[in-house]
DNA sequence: ATGCCATGTCAACAGGTGTTGATATAGAAA
DNA sequence: TTTCTATATCAACACCTGTTGACATGGCAT
């Protein structure tokens, strides 16, 4: 179908095929990192000659950003609205197919932001969007303070892990509509454990035997 | 000291500056993204020509690869020689600082692995090493089957996830003696969690509201 | 039909990459 | 000292990247 879009290449509206970009590049960085991501790859793909690209959204970089953030003028705050109770909840649909093009959107930056972290082109941006998007809204919700910020850590660590192992490396065998039951159960045992209030002190049970 | 190994290089054995492209190399993994690692970076950093590096591993993908596994030879296999029992407390260590080089060299493999793990050129290589280093030997100490291997999969996730946080993005202040004991004990109550055998069946408690 | 402007193409740039073959040179062996 | 080999350099390769300015051309307004 992109080669047909290819071929059957006319004039259109300049909105319409910057529009097209923007999607076709939202599908590459979810797949590869910034870095992996050719501007001509995404101009193959659409029909379209590389220049135009660079034209429409002036650099790599800007094109990465708006593919994040959005435009601008639309704003896409991704405002989690759970209470804290129901958080472990939301966070396990995460991961769930859904119909919501929301949530699945809110999915796919997270993929997208994981894909590029270690880009250090891109770092800036990631951070940033990992702060505004995940961290503060989670930290907000567990009523901020040094330790919700600390807990809301460990919910990314877990989120950017579990996608990670879950789409990088395509690790759980045929999970192509969502994983199994007994990963969301796992996922939400393990964000209660992440959220919940500290334990006294740590102890460690075992010795850490080194390895052999 | 890198610089004044630049001015002061001179003629010695090919395997010392070899050993010493290595550790550069490593240096340079552990920071960057495959693709993001050049060989003239390494090269410039042992104070040689980039050609030397090419010549002395074949190619980078081989430079990456024995980074990884070490040469072959020495068959650096990073046995966990743990009860299941112990296996948290283990775990937990990885994030402590150590002085034992074994426990440290498993860290920076894991941190490694990570950093590339969206390189497609790296990608074959990254795979296996998660497999054989990690996935499998935590499987076995679980028993084996279905079951075992879908939670070493999640200890994957949050060894992985809390990786990330903690070093891509320096998001733990002030952590550079080791994580604090409040992150220990969270990371221990999670493992724990990751380790422990399925609950009965997911059922969420909340409805899984949408973002606003 | 005639201009004209939005839409898109083309060619080239400057910079970067890993890799290779020919070449230099230091230091040990003769 | 001369010879020779391990060690390292040099120059260049072919390829890829994002970006730019000049150019083509379809389609609408006049």
């Amino acid at each position: 179908m992109s080669l047909g879009e290819i071929v059957a290449r006319r004039r259109q509206s300049a909105e319409a095929t910057r529009a097209q970009m923007l999607e076709t590049a939202r599908g590459h960085f979810l797949r590869e990192s910034y870095e992996n991501v050719g501007l001509r790859d995404i101009a193959r793909d659409v029909g379209v000659d590389v220049a135009l690209v660079s034209r429409y959204f002036g650099s790599k970089a800007d094109l990465f950003r708006e593919v994040l953030h959005g435009d601008g003028k639309k704003a896409e705050k991704f405002r989690i609205a759970v209470s804290a109770e129901d958080l472990p909840a939301y966070l396990v649909s995460l991961f769930q197919e859904t119909d919501c093009d929301d949530t699945r959107k809110h999915t796919e930056n997270l993929l997208i932001v994981l894909r590029s972290a270690s880009s250090p082109q891109a770092a800036a941006i990631v951070h940033d969007a990992i702060r505004n998007d995940v961290l503060e809204p989670i930290s907000r919700i567990l009523g901020g303070g040094e330790d919700a910020e600390m807990r809301a850590g460990m919910v990314l660590s877990i989120l950017l892990g579990s996608t990670i192992v879950r789409s990088i490396m395509s690790m759980q065998p045929a999970c192509a509509e969502g994983p199994p039951p007994e990963i969301l159960a796992k996922l939400h045992a393990l964000f209660r454990t992440a959220l919940a209030e500290l334990p006294a002190h740590y102890e460690p049970r075992g010795a850490a035997l080194p390895v052999a």
